[in-house]
DNA sequence: TTGTACGCGTTATCAT
DNA sequence: ATGATAACGCGTACAA
């Protein structure tokens, strides 16, 4: 591949000038230019980026870790993230932890060798993180997304999930529900289920009831019926469940209606993310919506921000109720497991 | 951030001691190794990845470019393809060129200043596409995903799209169907959907049956029930219908659910792609099932191995049909529409 | 306005 | 076994 230097002896300059021709055009005579632009062209020249990064000591590179792109959260607030850098003349280095520690370690040292201008990352305990230790020690810029700010010491985009978990509440409490439950995936690996789970004790709390345990699944992104039928028969039964996240509440509604049950009639399910399919499925699913694409934009752009040096800690984003079909009034209508 | 310079004056050898130490440790007294490796710990010494690159001209990124990560689909692909990758030894470069042309361009571009080692992609029509035929010219090596090997001159990993729209179609032919339709999101910006179509005319042909016309909505992922209603009427009416893509045939089961009318009772759906989701809603989706793993493995090895300069073209790889409560028997329930 | 020369951090060749 | 040095491709301070 053509370099500077080879332009330049075709266009009849040195080095120098063909390079500043590029990077600061103003400082070299329009027909000196012309010819540099010419020989480039003919030549094919593309300008080495790895040499301009190790030049300029900044990479214009960001790099990214989410716990897996199979759970469309993550890869619809990455889909926002790439757009919002690319905007910015930034790209993104993609990596997965899979929400393993040892991984993330990994990832995350492989990232500050290619020396990416700052992280983002998503982690599964930021109050306890192996690799958040390690990044306080380093001076690299670094975000975290959809983990709770509290207790990391690092910025951090994304909801209140406490107060999340109390308005998902609160919507069912409205609608006359009082035996709501709570159903997450393996907590160790999300603080935010935590978090949420705690607006629901909140919300059960203040208006005089109850909370229920947390019924915890043996996976992130599927519901497993069996877990939960205790909770759904006899006096006690719930009328409402919510999943700390859509992909276990889809999931959940689904073995349900396999299972001969109707979603809200013999139980309301709500979820938590806000993703895009949840509105098309049938019974629309009722979640509190994260901001994804305001949460992607933030983060790149709060990420910029400490990269140019300033000092910013962006507020929570606003969540929303996403009302949905899922979600009804509770009705007597009992529960009959195990017809099948 | 220290340097091997530093390194090695804390270690008193010299800047090529202390490298090799680390590149090639049996060329260095065990004794001298160990104190390059004690300095090099306590300034924290991290290799300079920028550096590698620029002097071995190999950067061990790979660029990704898919249409969107809003799509579960390319979400899911990249997800194997980072595992496979960093399994290797290489990073990804991560883009979407939500289905514009331009913007096609200008991510090749960019990465190809990046100097990637590679690039895996996914076009909106391998057939014409801008993108391409620049990369014709270049001599980095290049891999398709998804889009048919037809016609493009690249290589290129993913099922073979008209047998599985072949098999998708007989599936429904064999449990009795005759009218059948097929939907899809804006044609143009998929030649996927095309090949899926042709077989399902092959299909319909060999069956004796008469194929239908595409009907095409605005939108990849959000299906418009009104764009079909036509077909859903009279006596030629639709007993069953295929989506080109997942996300389009559960929106659409959402809609017509909406609507009040069942599935499959009314209308036997079936997707294409098979996204995880699928199988967990009610009605589960039928659908033809991409080796999505297998796809992102296969991709990043056989790139990696054109990157090596080795000669390979790899084999479409095999799709499974994937049942599904989302499509039954044909009935003779008719569709009554507009009477909410 | 243009050219010379140095440095970014690393690796590889050639001496010693 | 180790050290000096050139080279990867680029940007820029300084000199002309």
């Amino acid at each position: 591949m053509a370099d500077l230097l080879s332009v330049a002896k075709l266009a009849g300059v040195s080095r120098a000038t063909a390079a500043r021709a590029f990077s600061n055009p103003d400082l070299v005579r329009p027909t000196t230019r012309e010819r540099v632009f010419d020989a480039a062209k003919q030549l094919a020249f593309r300008p080495n980026k790895v040499a301009q990064q190790l030049r300029s000591q900044a990479t214009q590179m960001i790099g990214v870790m989410v716990p897996s792109l199979d759970n469309p959260v993550f890869a619809e607030q990455l889909q926002a993230m790439e757009v919002a850098a690319r905007a910015c003349g930034y790209s993104l280095l993609v990596t997965t932890s899979e929400y393993s520690p040892s991984r993330e370690s990994d990832i995350v040292e492989e990232m500050l060798r290619q020396r990416v201008d700052g992280l983002v990352l998503t982690v599964a305990d930021a109050g306890s993180s192996a690799v958040l230790d390690k990044l306080r020690l380093e001076t690299t810029p670094c975000l975290l997304v959809y983990n709770p700010p509290a207790n990391s010491g690092f910025t951090s985009i994304g909801v209140d999930n406490h107060a999340a978990g109390t308005d998902a509440t609160r919507h069912l409490l409205a609608l006359g529900h009082s035996r709501i439950g709570m159903v997450a995936g393996p907590l160790l690996q999300s603080d935010r289920a935590k978090q949420r789970y705690s607006g629901y004790c909140h919300a059960m709390i203040e208006a005089g009831f109850t909370p229920r345990p947390l019924v915890e699944m043996e996976r992130h992104t599927q519901a497993d019926l069996n877990s939960l039928t205790p909770e759904l028969t006899g006096e006690d039964a719930l009328t409402a469940v919510i999943c700390t996240n859509d992909l276990l509440a889809i999931s959940l509604m689904g073995e349900l209606q396999r299972e001969g049950f109707s979603v809200p009639e013999n139980l309301s399910v709500m979820g938590f993310d806000g993703i895009a399919l949840g509105k098309h499925i049938y019974p629309a699913l009722c979640t509190i919506e994260q901001p994804r694409a305001d949460i992607g934009r933030t983060a790149v752009q709060t990420l910029l921000a400490k990269i140019r040096g300033e000092i910013c800690t962006p507020a929570p984003l606003p969540h929303a109720l996403r009302k949905g079909e899922s979600v009804g009034m509770p009705t007597t209508r009992k529960f009959k497991l195990g017809t099948s």
